[in-house]
Formats: C-alpha cells, structure tokens, sequence
DNA sequence: TATGAATGAGCCTTCATTCAT
DNA sequence: AATGAATGAAGGCTCATTCAT
C-alpha cells in the first residue's frame, strides 16, 4: 500500500482524498457514496486511491478524525475563565456556527458519525476521543465555575459537562428533522440556563 | 401486495417482520442489514416479506414509525401537572430506561434514524411527526411550569422544551461512543437543573 | 392435475382460463403476462389454475393453438370458387379485419406467436398446422384460379399461396412498427395484382 | 458508464458484446437470455458489460438497430434503375440470403424484434426507422418502375412498395415454422409477378 | 507510481409453482 | 376442488477491489 515516495507526499495525497471523501459524504452521506465519487473528487484513479488507503472504511475512519478534530479545535479554543463571560463567550461562537451555510451538511456528517460509530470500531474510537477531549474542556469551565460559586459545587462536574454537550448534540439531531431551527430562541433559553434565570430555586 | 387475509394476521406478520428488521437493523445498522438478514429472522422467505411490504425502504421506514412511536408514548404518559413533581417523575421514567437491557440497541437504532433521516424523506417525516409529538407534551409541561412560576415566563417555551429534549438526545449520542456512561449522575445534574439549583441566578 | 369431474367441468374451466390468458396476453404480451395475471382474469386461484394446466408454457401453447385456429376458420370460411371475384371476397373481408377495433392487439397476439415458435415446439406446431390449414385454402383457389386461365399455370400454386400468405403476414408486420397504416391503399394494390393491372406484361 | 478509452476500443467492446447479445438472442430469444448468458458468450464479467451499456434494454434495443441497419444495407444496395432487370437483380441477391448458412437464426431475431417492437418503444423506433429506409429505396424502384412504364401507375407506389416489402417478411415468418420451405420455387412467383405473367390481364 | 478496465460476490426483487388448509 | 400464503431459484444490476499495463 504504502509508497516508496517521501513522507510529506505522502501525507499530502491522504490528506488529498481525505477532503474529497469528506467533500463526497458532506454531500450524499457514508452508504450513498461510491469510491469512484471519490476517485472523481479528488481527481485520482482507484488505483491510486488504494495506494495509500487499504479500503473504504479507513477512509471512513480517517474522516471520522478529521471531522472531530476539528469539532475539537472548536470547543478547545474556548476560554478556560470559568466566567459567566466564558460561557457566553462560547456560547456565542458556537451559537454562530449553526448558522453557517453549509452546516446541516455539516451535521449530517456529525450523525453519519454517531449512527456509524455504533459498528465501526475505528470510528468509535474516533469519537470517544474527541469526546473526551470536549468534555474536558467543558469539565474545566465547569469546575472552574464552580470554583467561583457559579455553578452548585454538588453536581458531577463531568455530568454537567455532558449536560451542556448534550444542548449541543441534541440541537444537531432535531436540526436533522427540522433544518430550519429557530437558533436564537435556542440560544436565549441556553444563555438563561447559564445566567440561572431559567428555572426560580425551590426552597425545598 | 397484500395478502387476503383477516386483518390480524395481517398485522401479526407485519409485526413479525418488523420485529426481525429492527433487530437486524439495531445490530448491523441499516445499510448492513440484507433482506435476507431480516428474512432469516423472521423465518419467512423473501417472497413472504414482500407480501406484506412492497420494498425495503417501507420497512425501514415502518420501522422507524414503529419506533418513533413508542418514543412518543413514553412521552406522551408523562404527566401534565407542569409541576416540579411532574418533571421529575417524567425523569425518573425516562432515565430507568436508560437501564434497560437493551437499551444500547434502542439508542443505535435512534442514531442510525437520525442519520438516515437526512437522506430518506419517508425517514425524515416519521422523525419530524414524533419530534413534534414529543416536543408538543414537553411544551405543555414548561408552559404549565410558567404559569406557576417555576420557569422564566420570557424564555420561548418550545425551545426550552428542545433543550430539554436535547437533554435526553444528546445522551443517546454519548452513549454511542461510551455505552458505560453514569445515568444516576447525569440524572443529578438534571434534576437539579430542574428545581433551580444547577446555577445561581446572577444579579446582572 | 385432472381433477375427477365430468369431461365437461374440466373443458369448461379450461376455456375460462385460457379465455382470461389470451385477454391477458393481447393485452401485455406473452412475457409481460404473470401467472397472477391470468388467475385474477380468470377469476381464479393459483391452485385452481394449476389444476387445469401443468404449466405456463403449456397454457400458452393451447392459447397459441385458439388463436390460430380462429385464424385458420377464418381463411376456411372463404370461398373456393377460385375466381376473380372469389378472391376479391376474401380480400374484402382479411380487409375488413384490418379495420376492427383492437386488431393491433390481435397482430401483436401472432407476432408473438411467430418469435415464440422458434423456441416452444408446442407453439410451433400448432402455427404449422395452422399454415398448412390457410395454404391449403389458399391452394385451392389458385389452383382453380389456374384451371380457369386466369393465373400462370406453370408456376407453383403452393409457393404462389405462401405469396398470398405473406402479403397479409407482411402486412401484420409492418403494422407492428406502425399502427397506422393506410389499409385501403395497401388493398387497392392487392387487388390490382389479383386483376393482373399491376405490372404489364413482358414479351421476354 | 462508458470508459476512457479510444473510440476504437469502446467500438470494439461494444460490438463484442453485440455479437454476443445477438447469438444468445438468435439461440434463446431475448427473453429467455440473461445477462449472464450474454456475458459468457462475450467473455467478459458483468461489470464491465455495463461499462458499456447501460442495462439490458439498451443491449437488446442496440442489437436491433444493428440488424436491422443490416438489412437495411443490404436493400440499400440494391440499383436504382428501376428495370424489371434491376428487380431481378435484388431478388436474386435477396433470396440468395435465403440460402445462407445461419438465416434460420438471422429470421428468429427478426421476428423477435418484430414482436418485442410492440412493447419496447427502442426498439419499435429502431424498426420503423429501417422500414422507412428499406420502403424508400423500393418505393423508388416501384416509381422507377412505373415512369417507364413497367408498373401500373395508377397504383400507390408506396403501397406497391409495403407489398414488395410483405413478400420478404411474410416469407421469414413462414419458414419460423417451417425451416426448410422452397426459396426457389417462391422466388419463381416473384419474378413471375415481376414480369407481368402470374396473372392475366381482365377486361374488366 | 498511476491508470482504469475488469472482476465477481452479493444485493434487491420477482414470480412460477407448491401444499397445508 | 379451491384457496392463497409461502417458497426459493433466478434475474438484473452495483460497486469495492485488483492487476496488467
């Protein structure tokens, strides 16, 4: 599989049919997609293509990294401030993603990942690493908050991290059904939940 | 196509057949799945199956009612006090799902739904009918909690009835890539999202 | 497959099922004709069908043998006097035919037969039969048309019947690829060839 | 579908297939043959049988134009002088056809595509695109015919020409039943007809 | 190394036929 | 004798993968 030829071009043909694979599957999904759109996309012969990739579902797989990773860069660039600021801060930029043009292509993408990450083990990997790697992030501005008096210092740090995924991933999945979410009505109950406004404490 | 015969056992085959396919389909997912995958399980021949479905896709796509549907009543029994209480058993119900055997099944075929429903519109309309069931009853549940001044009578009850619908979703997603994830602490986190003492209200 | 009835039962049911399958085969043509076609024609089930005919194959070859036969009476009915005017009679009426409703079908019907014949023997001998039946006829009045002087008596009247034949096969042909053909032009020819105006005569 | 090959290449492949398609066809009927038997006969694996035509239809619609292109050749070659001796001439060359070693099959597929003209609408064009051309050049030897005199000009010379056309059809469907007919003896009427003594002139 | 035509296992579906009722 | 649901062997076609050039 692997060619006699130096490291960085080899790299840089991976990276080559990697974006017209994801380029294809943004597109048409996993299942819809044939090698050839891909040979096609990235302008290779099938030939060429299996040179550097042993099939089809490693180059599944290796778009899986790529796609979270950069899920991750997105989450990771938030501020660690642990603030109400921070929040909102990130928030506000995430919040601005979903409007984005291509993003239920985008999100398509996200839940291909899910609904394959279920059977493919590659991708599952993938996934819990980026996961991970999220929830790390959220953890730290949760504990941070909770640090400052925030957030209520009882809760699982980590659980209110996948709580706040969770506002995430589930806006993904109704936006799949329904592409055209009231995102701002969104955002506003999410920044009323981070400032307490939501809910009135109960003496109980 | 479809056989002469007393409604019922109409119905039981359907259901027999359907039945198989969602095994099938939670354990291979649906572009895994052959006809002949669902016909070994149900233990009829090709020829059977289609007599009582005229192809593939109107089993995925029944399926995919049949499952939807059974969400939708989970939901639909909760409650409609609009109380703190009524929150909380609705919580309890949904969360002592999460401990269902095979329950990791239950969520893969959710997520290869969510997938699929960005490709196939028979999918995607089945989806969007339950989400609107679900989010119907979860609406009426904040609105009431508005009303007695539980919730913040400004925030959009419909997407704070999505977040909270987002709350369950984006766990299913998690527990795709981490099938061992800790319910009982997730479950803390929204209970105390829900009587007000996840965040302290901020005097901003 | 015969079951114990009175002769007549089964010769009844047999004309019934035979009745629908040519209906059915005018229709769509042999090939596109299923079994579930001919026993919902007929009125019948699967099983009953079968009990009458062994097979398909075996239905189409009596359906061949009807038809031709209907063919064949009507040659038979035409005269055999052997003159001018006899032929002319029997012109007037295969004529006549051209112009009833759903003759298209009907030729489709021999069309049918004719490619099929080459395969199935069944069917094959019921057309050569049927040939032998109009070239008899056909004969016949050449043959008188010969005694009389008004044909050549040194060419062949079997091989000038098989001409008289052709032209009407011919003409079923070429409506195959066009239905609209101008029937009373084609038999002003005819008849013209019958009267001997067609080509004058050369003194070679 | 098609490849990246020279025209030559992709000429040569597909004629390959054809030759294939058209054995089967002669041998079995288009019905009878599958697509596994053309790709033996052709040596080649399905696959790339689709690499040059779309799909089955195509395959049988194209081998219908070829043949008939063939035929059409061989009228087309016929000289336009428009002589009882030109007549002559085709006849001669036609009904040597007669005798050639694999007309049986040649006839077969005729009548096949004769047949499934009624259905396929390809192949019905394909065949009154051939009838056109053949009734041209006989139309024009028939108004040839009649300018000098030869042929009775009151009669329609495209209706001569469609009874011209009958003599060689109508015989192809007598010998589906019955291979081993006279050529000679009916080519004896035809030339009889030709030159004005088959039948006597009436003083009607 | 790149090419791309060829491969062939396997998919979805059909339909002539059977057989328990 | 009639029923009609069930059978299951094909059939047409696809597409991930290979290999001669």
């Amino acid at each position: 599989m692997a060619p006699n030829v130096p490291e960085s071009y080899l790299k840089a043909r991976q990276e080559q049919i990697i974006n017209a694979a994801v380029a294809c599957f943004s597109r048409k999904g996993f299942h819809q997609t044939t090698m050839k759109d891909i040979c096609e996309e990235a302008g290779l012969s099938p030939g060429a293509v299996y040179n550097y990739f042993p099939g089809k579902e490693d180059i599944v797989a290796r778009c899986a990294e790529m796609s979270l990773q950069r899920n991750m860069e997105m989450f990771a660039s938030a501020s660690d401030k642990g603030t109400v600021e921070a929040f909102k801060e990130v928030l506000q930029m995430l919040f601005s993603l979903l409007k984005q043009d291509n993003i239920g292509q985008a999100f398509s993408f996200d839940l291909e990942l899910w609904a394959e990450s279920t059977r493919n083990p590659k991708v599952r990997e993938a996934l819990h690493k980026n996961e991970e790697g999220n929830l790390k992030v959220l953890t730290e501005m949760v504990v941070a908050g909770q640090e400052q008096g925030i957030f209520n210092p009882d809760v699982d740090a980590l659980s209110f991290a996948r709580l706040l995924f969770s506002i995430f991933a589930g806006f993904e999945v109704q936006m799949a059904s329904n592409p055209n979410l009231d995102v701002d009505s969104y955002k506003a109950v999410v920044e009323s939940l981070i400032d307490g406004t939501l809910v009135k404490k109960l003496d109980s």
